[in-house]
DNA sequence: GAAATAAATGGAATGATTCTAATTTCTGTG
DNA sequence: CACAGAAATTAGAATCATTCCATTTATTTC
């Protein structure tokens, strides 16, 4: 009998969740398994699509929630930022943006030509972009804070 | 009397909008003005109470026309791409994305610590980051396009 | 195995964005 | 200048990913 979860992705699961104080739910392990099996970057929609062929009465909000799980212990990561509303710039030079998450801000951060060029040279053979997109997420300078 | 919008700009807008045979209308020139006049990333939420000081009955609808022709013009970015369900990837290697606007598919871009050193450079003192996001958007490889 | 706690569930609520259909504004031409 | 046609604006409805809530179910602890 062959496990759906390799016995690595087994553990790291197992270990993960018990460190955070979590329980490895059927749930949890199934979508798991799902994102690893296919490396296509599945929405959460995709997710529950095909962890329901498994366990069919799965939620669309356990989905959710063992997603956040998932992210929360590092086993998977979200390529889109938070979802939050789109923000609008006018500065029109390639820059780069920075997050910070205590103040909710977000500054421009200027790219030179040759670190532009070195982030361009990225890009596999086949490949080719006409939008950059770099941000940074973190805590910027002089935050205030109280602590 | 002052204009509100400098002359350079109000050019630019203007030469951008007619070569792409789009209007001059207030409430675009009051929408580019407002995102101008203080460089702070707002939302179209933020954008549509600061427009409505001026032309008080302007709808969120138009801010969110005038927002589309001013990025279709190049004249302003939005720092999220397009509003789309979050992706979720199991790859814990540090790598950057790309998207490919013909087919839709998301796929990872390997980063070597080298170029990631070299982004992280680019933050100003005081900055902190604990996250990276790197994203290409443009088009892939054997796209398949019958053209 | 019962109490205590965490997780899963379905459905309602949210909220940013997009769509629609009606109205208003522009622009080019006569 | 008047007018036809095109483009833009508007209010409100519709979408849709995500979150919230109250209830039920599963897990862990004792
Ligand atoms: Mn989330
Ligand atoms: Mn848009
Ligand atoms: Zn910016
Ligand atoms: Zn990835």
């Amino acid at each position: 009998m062959k496990l759906a979860l390799p016995e690595t992705e087994r553990n790291r699961l197992k270990h993960a969740l018990k460190s955070r104080n979590r329980r490895p739910t059927r749930q949890r392990t199934c979508v798991y398994e799902v994102i690893l099996e296919k490396r296509d970057h599945p929405t959460a929609d995709d997710i529950h699509l095909r962890v329901r062929e498994k366990l069919p009465s799965i939620s669309l909000a356990t989905i959710y929630n063992c997603l956040d799980t998932l992210v929360e212990c590092e086993l998977v990561k979200q390529v889109h930022l938070d979802r939050a509303p789109t923000r609008f710039c006018p500065n029109r030079n390639p820059h780069a943006h920075f997050h910070c998450r205590v103040t909710g801000q977000v500054y421009d951060v200027s790219l030179d030509d040759e670190r532009l060029s070195i982030i361009e040279k990225t890009l596999p053979d086949g490949f080719t972009a006409d939008t950059i997109e770099l941000s940074f997420i973190g805590q910027g300078p002089k935050s205030d804070t109280i602590s």
